[in-house]
DNA sequence: GTGCAAATGCAAATCGTTAGCAACAAGCAT
DNA sequence: ATGCTTGTTGCTAACGATTTGCATTTGCAC
């Protein structure tokens, strides 16, 4: 989902930040590159390991730590699941989640961005940030049949 | 913060549901009814624990998970922490939670209740239920120090 | 009161995540 | 290339929140 060559440039501001680029590193940072899903910490692992058996589960949440940390990636904590992650976007999104499924789905909105800092500012307060989750089921159209 | 009627009403409920009125049951009732804050299971079992010494965490976990399936009360996730609980208010809301000290201020607004469902629907879900929560700092105003 | 299913307390188990530590490897200096 | 120094790794044990198994107790319908 990303090139190789915004990958190379990730590594680069990765490694001007002072983070030493290590073989898992490479490693999650690729997976994470190509993830369009939000995957938890054990996905990532599941999958780093078959590229390089030695991996360990705690190198994937030390390395999601660090890349979160360094702004790299972000953290979700949908209901009552682990941590996902996915690779920080340029542009901001909320996400809407579909409680049958646990799949994703990206939104933007403007309209709810601009009356979230409006009520904030009414209470004195600056949003740090904030946390905006749907979750929903998908409308039975009326033709086909429903999964699960 | 509620009268002592409404509890009497909230027990004749949950009985009607099938729900056995404990003595731990009470005592937590009660204790959930007086809270104005947003408590997590370690607090009310705090509290729990000075009315009646021998309740037991797992009774309060078990409490609070039949409650929020009951409808009485409902649970918050805040980033990172445990979760916490609040009565089950009749008129809904989000949450603005105070970066630094961790408080809560319940807001509610019916254009961004209108603005999520809006999305949902182009998007062909209708939305269970949603979490909106503004993670902000008290916006120092001139006169006053601040705190922390 | 009596009986029985449901609820309790306790301790052990589970899940996600972090911490401690010895072995190891990135990246700079040589 | 080679060696140093320090950050990073894998491992295992620890952690905090929450759940579960089970023997014992207790609502509450009869």
């Amino acid at each position: 989902m990303v090139a190789k060559a915004a990958l190379d440039e990730l590594e680069k501001i990765l490694r001007e930040a002072g983070v030493r680029i290590t073989r898992p590193r490479r490693i999650i940072l690729r997976i994470l590159s190509e993830y369009d899903d939000h995957p938890d910490a054990r996905a990532i692992f599941r999958r780093a390991v078959r590229v390089d058996e030695s991996i360990s589960l705690s190198t994937v949440y030390r390395t999601m730590n660090l890349l979160e940390d360094k702004g790299a990636i972000h953290r979700h904590s949908f209901q009552g699941g682990p941590s996902r992650f996915e690779h920080a976007p340029q542009n901001h999104h909320d996400h809407l989640i579909d409680v049958d499924t646990g799949n994703v789905i990206e939104f933007a909105s403007d309209r709810i961005e601009k009356l979230q800092e409006e009520i904030a500012r009414d209470l004195g307060y600056e949003i740090v940030h904030h946390r905006l989750e749907l979750y929903g089921r998908k409308i039975k159209t009326g033709k086909g049949a429903k999964g699960r």
